[in-house]
DNA sequence: TGACGGGTAAACAGCG
DNA sequence: TCGCTGTTTACCCGTC
């Protein structure tokens, strides 16, 4: 929308040669496209409105102008007649000749557009205001002379003076809607500059780094219009045409800020405009000391060899690489460093041009150095938003310019191991992406429409529970579909009951409660729910007096998914090294035997022994099985094994189920069913402190 | 590129 | 007969 009435503006300005009519059809194109929009998307976004109101403010103070330049009948009105002149000039500048709307649609991307459109407005205020000054100075004049003639007059100058408070109260309400305009499009990224600023900020701000090499590359042409610069095996002035469009198209718009007294446009003037564009090179680095020092070089002094010679012999030179000469807008290509010193003093000796392109990559630089200091300002709120929750555990309070290594270590430090993406309320969203985790949140999700074909690897989540405990509001009323697989949330709701196990019913009644996103569709994701109810072996049908519940077998859950090692293969490498699968064994071993005679009664060592095997063999998703019932319920609340259920009910067959104990994978399993250990005690045992090993 | 896990849809059977 | 429950299969998609 902010694009589209950019290029109308642009559109509009350029087919009409009058400034002040193209300001009408301006604002009226603006008015009737916002109200378009407005009737086919059914509302006006704030942006459209705050665009709509610029407009209209900007209508009202061309009608004033023009009902100045030709109602007045003062002695002054000579300059009142040149209103359309005067006012115009920024309008020239917006009807540039030499290039067509539509070509400056083309070249112009819509950040730069819109910072166009937004030095246009800005100038335009000031205009208006010098010309209000004046006017109103005249009208004083005016006032004070005219105040011995008849009352009737002085009637006319009272309206007229209250005419001129309304304009001025116009353009202070056109000022206001400036900035928020411009802060709004700062916020959005589209543009980085202030009205007051001058136009090489908002422009290198508002270009990416090849307009603004295209930029020295226009400089450097129109800056020796007359003689092409010669390179080695690149003569710019072939492509000195296209600059030329470009040059209309990117600078000239951002230039007048030093206007053309009479509107004309510079590109007609080569020569002139050369001279100004150095002048205005000159002009705004005028004044910096800082700079004086890089360039200290007696003016007119050509570039002395042994100024260079250290560079010389320095086997790399900052402005020579990939044989070419990096000098902004440059780019000959230069066989070696000989040849490109050559180049260097000659095309490149201390000269006005060098010192303005020497200040202009000064002035870049500052603006980098701005934008990099806003950015990571910018960074800093985002970070201490995020991680200064009061509610947020600690596992991710983690520093966000994690490495991969990093991420895998924490990853494998997580106590909490089987989780998601957090939702927006949650601190690790700014970790998700480094996991490569889904979004949070996808567009569909969010709108809960169609199938979600999102698979969140329970490797890259954070605990169900806690993901849960904090989100709990948060699912409840959203529709939004929550980031875990069927399994885990129904063995969640399993778990989470009292008695750890639910009828289907049940289930459905805890996914619909937890979650406003399963209060809908009900038979897809119910069908899903029985689905994943029959398909995993971790859930468990028992039949009881009351019917048939479902349970969850912890260990096939474990089993679920193979555990594997992802991440850096050379720390995993190293890991699985440092330990060694006999050291491994010594460790089965030992816990076996710590089992047998003090692990039941230990819980902390159990933590330390179970947690090893976890760090090698077991994914955290399976860490996180039982950790997430001591969280979910506060407390190991009693409740059958399935194991104990094997005997008193039917279960699922299980073939080739002894095979699987020569796995490694399946240590902790084993473990636990070795020690034939009572669910509980399992569940202290896996709720590891991982933290404490590292 | 294939294996695998997960989501979805659908068909079917058993049961109350 | 209908709805619920449970099982199974197929297909698609994303990840590894």
């Amino acid at each position: 929308m902010m694009v589209e009435s950019a290029t109308e503006t642009i559109r509009t300005a350029s087919s009409n040669q009058n400034g002040v009519s193209s300001l009408t059809s301006q604002s009226e194109g603006g008015g009737r496209e916002g109200g378009s929009n407005g009737d086919a998307n059914g509302e006006i976004s704030p942006v459209d409105l705050l665009h709509l109101q610029q407009q209209q403010a900007l209508q009202a103070a061309r009608q004033f102008l023009l009902q100045q330049a030709t109602g007045l009948t003062s002695p002054s009105s000579n300059e009142v007649k040149q209103s359309p002149v005067q006012v115009p000039v920024s309008m020239a500048m917006m009807t540039p000749q030499m290039i067509t709307p539509q070509q400056m649609q083309q070249i112009l991307s819509p950040p730069q557009l819109q910072a166009l459109l937004q030095q246009q407005q800005a100038l335009m205020l000031q205009q208006l205001q010098e010309y209000y000054k004046k006017q109103q100075e005249q009208l004083h004049l005016q006032l004070l002379s005219q105040q011995q003639q008849a009352g009737k007059q002085a009637k006319e100058q009272q309206q007229l003076g209250s005419k001129q408070l309304a304009f001025q109260q116009q353009l202070i309400q056109m000022q206001q809607l400036q900035q928020q305009h411009i802060l709004n499009l700062q916020r959005q990224g589209l543009v980085g500059i202030q009205p007051s600023q001058v136009p090489i900020q908002g422009l290198q701000q508002a270009m990416c780094p090849t307009d603004l090499q295209q930029l020295w590359k226009d400089m450097a042409s129109v800056q020796n219009p007359d003689e092409p610069i010669k390179h080695e095996g690149l003569d710019l002035s072939t492509n000195s045409s296209n600059s030329t469009s470009y040059t209309a198209s990117k600078v000239s718009p951002q230039i007048p800020h030093h206007p053309l007294p009479n509107g004309q446009n510079s590109m007609h003037t080569p020569k002139r405009d050369r001279a100004r564009l150095f002048e205005w090179i000159s002009s705004f680095t005028k004044g910096e000391s800082s700079d004086e020092h890089l360039i200290s070089y007696p003016k007119g002094t050509p570039l002395q060899s042994t100024q260079l010679s250290h560079e010389e012999h320095t086997a790399s030179h900052p402005l020579y690489g990939h044989g070419e000469c990096k000098w902004p807008g440059c780019e000959a290509l230069c066989e070696d460093m000989g040849q490109f010193i050559k180049h260097l003093n000659s095309e490149h000796a201390l000269d006005d041009r060098s010192t303005a392109q020497c200040r202009v990559q000064m002035q870049v630089v500052q603006q980098l150095e701005i934008q990099l200091a806003k950015e990571s300002e910018r960074l800093q709120a985002m970070m201490t938003h995020l991680h200064m929750r009061p509610s947020e555990p600690k596992p991710f309070n983690q520093p966000l310019n994690l490495a991969s290594s990093a991420s895998l270590l924490k990853r494998d430090s997580d106590p909490f191991p089987e989780g998601l993406p957090h939702p927006p309320t949650s601190a690790a969203a700014p970790i998700t992406p480094l996991r490569q985790g889904p979004s949070v949140i996808s567009s569909s999700s969010l709108h809960g429409v169609g199938p979600i074909r999102r698979r969140n690897s329970d490797k890259y989540c954070t605990p169900i529970a806690s993901e849960l405990a904090q989100n709990c509001e948060f699912y409840k009323n959203a529709d939004v579909r929550p980031p875990f697989t069927y399994a885990s949330l129904i063995r969640h709701a399993i778990l989470e009951s009292p008695e750890r196990q639910l009828t289907l019913n049940e289930i459905y009644n805890w996914f619909t409660r937890m979650f406003a996103y399963f209060r809908r569709n009900t038979a897809t994701w119910k069908n899903a729910v029985r689905h994943n109810l029959s398909l995993h072996k971790c859930f468990v049908r028992v039949e009881n007096v009351k019917g048939a519940v479902w349970t969850v077998d912890e260990v096939e859950y474990q089993k679920r998914r193979p555990p594997k090692m992802t991440g850096s293969p050379t720390l995993v490498k190293n890991m699985i090294s440092g330990l060694g699968f006999g050291s491994l064994n010594a460790s089965y071993q030992a816990a076996l035997a710590e089992s047998n005679l003090s692990l039941l009664n230990s819980p902390t060592l159990m933590n330390s022994t179970a947690a090893s095997l976890n760090m090698l063999h077991v994914g955290h998703d399976d860490v996180s099985s039982t950790v997430e019932q001591v969280n979910s319920n506060g407390s190991c609340s009693p409740g059958l094994s399935p194991q104990q259920y094997g005997h008193q009910i039917h279960v699922k067959e299980e073939p080739a189920e002894l095979e699987e104990d020569s796995r490694p994978m399946s240590l902790i399993a084993s473990v636990t069913q070795n020690l034939s250990m009572p669910s509980d005690d399992r569940d202290m045992e896996e709720e590891l402190p991982t933290e404490e090993l590292e």
